[in-house]
DNA sequence: CGGCATGTTGACCATATTCAATTGAAGTGG
DNA sequence: CCACTTCAATTGAATATGGTCAACATGCCG
């Protein structure tokens, strides 16, 4: 058993993006820059500001509204009634959030701000208007929720068939790649217990995990900042293939 | 606690189809209905018959299709190299598959027939053509696909944050839901293995967990049999809401 | 009949959780 | 500046949940 075809699987490098089979769309395109930009034309969206933890939408009330990342980092969280709780996205400047929810009346999940941030609002009532004006854009703007949906396609491998260690790497090297920092390191502004539940783990256990990359050489992560010592053997490690990645269209700070 | 609406949502379900908020798309319309109409209109798609365990749709391989399921089931897939495997997702006759991979070249999951199935193949460039034709239908499309992540939000929080036995009952009132059968039994062809695969157990603690819910009489299952005993308990001990289901469009035999 | 796939059960083991104690850093208020 | 609190992280010990290995039963099908 076991095929072997991925890990390089593409032309060359995570987006070759040189071949395209006619009639496909490359994923290659930065079409949430071309959605921002389609949905900020006017300049007239309400900007909203969070303090980090603050509740930007409330799990189930009614959705009537996406949001532009201008400045910080969101999360969406899924909250059980008796207090577990299953983060499901990190969403970074740049990325438009809320359009999973399309055609659903109310969201089954929270967002919060991770960290302060500066939110631009557009309206569901607005961004159909526009999608109704221009085909490509509702074309995008499913090529963006497809998007999400291909992120939870793999964090749903790591829960169901990665261990704690290959769930922490894979999730770091993940963050590594959306951040593209200029280095091997950069800054993750998030706790243990944040990881703890972003990867179905105890804090307890994402620390032992942590202080056991540490001792093999892969990962040094130290309040909040992230090394990653060495990706190669890392990426082998933890089954780590960025094709799952679209361009997120993030600027970020190095260390 | 534990609403009681649905299991024949159709006229007046989960969302009392009354109240819309303003610009807000009630997800009770059967997008997926309106879709296959538009896709199987002109009645010459290519159909195709697969057995039991054939490969649809290999994973890696440039994707040029969706399908319609006419009959039968079908799953899909992501294999790691060393072969553990997570099932991502079941699909039922009348669904539309692949609409997920938009705007990806190669999708990383593959598909499979569960059972002898019957699909019409549409291809990605009729597709787009009839998308690009009519903006109502570029939206269900967005919206099915919304949908489709909105299932993975759910199995999400089931394998981070739910036990052996919660992951079991939520899925069988996933799918009883699904499937809506007339009782509370319904036919499930899958093995336990393959529940293992779908919920990142292992079939020999699959196998345990319902003789467990047998002993607990809250489900007996045998030989693809399912019956759930006590839908109202198992509900709440599972924390199932069907919230996050849109209706499926399934015919389906009970028992 | 024999082979194969599936499911069941037991014994043992591993991975991860729970509980608890400790440390360090950061913030507060006197 | 110093208690005092709070929160995050670390570590150890005990425990639990689920995994591994293996044996065996059953049903199906050639």
């Amino acid at each position: 058993m076991a095929e072997r075809p991925p890990i390089e699987a593409r032309g060359g490098g995570p987006s070759g993006d040189a071949v395209d089979t006619p009639g496909a769309r490359s994923r290659d395109r930065d079409h949430a820059a071309e959605v921002r930009r389609a949905l900020l034309a006017g300049d007239d969206a309400p900007r909203r500001s969070f303090d980090d933890g603050a509740t930007v939408r409330p799990a189930g009330q009614p959705r009537n509204a996406v949001f532009v990342i201008e400045a910080g980092w969101l999360y969406s969280a899924r909250i059980l009634p008796d207090g577990r709780r299953q983060l499901l996205e990190v969403w970074l400047p740049g990325q438009i959030v809320g359009l999973g929810e399309h055609g659903l009346q109310r969201p089954l999940s929270a967002l919060y701000a991770l960290g302060p941030t500066e939110l631009h609002e557009i309206s569901w009532e607005r961004l159909r208007e526009r999608m109704c004006a221009s085909g490509e854009l509702s074309d995008q703007v499913a090529m963006l929720i497809a998007h999400e949906r291909l992120m939870f396609e793999e964090r749903l491998t790591s829960l169901g068939r990665r261990d704690a260690a290959e769930r922490l790497g894979h999730f770091l090297l993940e963050m590594h790649h959306r951040l593209r920092p200029s280095a091997n390191r950069f800054r993750l502004p998030v706790t243990q217990a944040f990881l703890a539940d972003m990867l179905g783990l105890t804090s307890v256990h994402v620390s032992r995990m942590l202080s056991q990359l540490r001792d093999e050489g892969l990962v040094d992560m130290n309040d909040q900042g992230v090394h990653l010592l060495d990706i190669d053997t890392l990426r082998r490690a933890c089954d780590f293939d960025p094709g799952y990645l679209a361009v997120d269209p993030v600027c970020n700070d190095a260390d």
